[in-house]
DNA sequence: GTCTATAGCTTGATAGAC
DNA sequence: GTCTATCAAGCTATAGAC
């Protein structure tokens, strides 16, 4: 059967979703208005709810897929075997995996307040999840010996903090690598929980 | 002369501020109403107009006032002497600081996306005054052969944004007193980036 | 699958009474 | 100094034509 004139289903979808995560990373959820996002896919307001129920569950959706390939992403990374090793891998992944993100990674930290209370809850298990990823390797090597982290679950908001903070100032292309800032962040995360 | 009825000029302007504050933290500046902050400061959405010119203005006012206090509580404080002595000053500065704040802390790094082009490069100025007091002294130090930090100024984002995290997740009355929590995490600052 | 048109509200801000 | 009333604009979401 020949395609109806104007017909993209499939990439339509998918074009939303990515219009949505650009506009709201640069204006803040609230902000956004659905004309917005349809003027950018290059469509008409109405034709967006043919892909979404609505605006509160296309937040949602950009929010637990970042999650879902953050977790995905780790589950496939090489790990190493010691503490050290694994902790060093987390260390790079983590900015890696964030800076190719960054539109992402910012409406993950930022749009949490408008998430309705269910949503919310269900990125908060994913992201504790994460977390609770490196909270393990800390406890590993501190019963090991190799840290000396008088408190995982400090240790490990304060070494993610400081890790997700490489979003706010890195720019493609600055004063330094991708790979020379992944070498100093890890030296100081190594140094901040030796033991 | 007799003051009319219903007259409350003095104090209303600052708890439009107040209110406004604890609104745009909990919502986002774009979700919140003019018409949310009077009905919690009491009075109608007209009667706001009388104490700012604009919600822009609103915004832009709250984020100056926390880093017009930053500052000057920095200015204030006692500093020591020694790089090591001042590193351990405003790390456990920033944190007191912050948490004593948590509101204003949350709008100056949420919000500046909704501040117009001049008013944003306000901010950006007395941010940037700020945290080169942080890299002073890490240049300090790193001069005298105390600290070992290859780069300053990646230090410094690494060290505030570890510390500014502290926000995210302390809460009064919780696990850790305030006093165990900057002692820990300046020993993670220190360690950090010690020579 | 997308469009046009619009219902039904809410918004920031202003004018004028008191 | 505050209120009531209101404006023009913009909002999400839906209905029905094609």
């Amino acid at each position: 059967m020949a395609r109806k004139s104007g017909s993209h289903g499939e990439i339509t979808g998918p074009r939303i979703l990515a219009a949505a995560e650009r506009l709201i990373a640069r204006k803040g959820f609230a902000a956004v208005t659905m004309r917005e996002i349809a003027r950018e896919v290059g469509v008409q307001a109405g034709a967006l709810y043919l892909y979404i129920p609505d605006k509160q569950t296309l937040l949602f959706d950009l929010m637990r897929r970042h999650m879902e390939e953050l977790l995905a992403a780790w589950e496939a990374e090489p790990k190493g075997e010691t503490p050290l090793e694994q902790l060093e891998a987390f260390a790079r992944f983590h900015i890696r995996f964030h800076l190719a993100r960054p539109d992402a990674t910012f409406i993950s930290y930022m749009e949490l307040r408008n998430l309705e209370p269910e949503n919310f809850a269900r990125i908060e298990a994913l992201r504790k999840r994460y977390e609770d990823i490196l909270e393990g390797i800390l406890k590993e090597g501190s019963a090991a010996g190799v840290f000396r982290v008088p408190d995982t679950k400090l240790a490990t908001m304060a070494l993610i903090a400081m890790l997700t903070g490489v979003n706010t100032w890195y720019r493609e292309g600055g004063r330094l690598s991708r790979e020379r800032v992944e070498r100093i962040y890890w030296n100081m995360v190594r140094r901040a929980v030796k033991g």
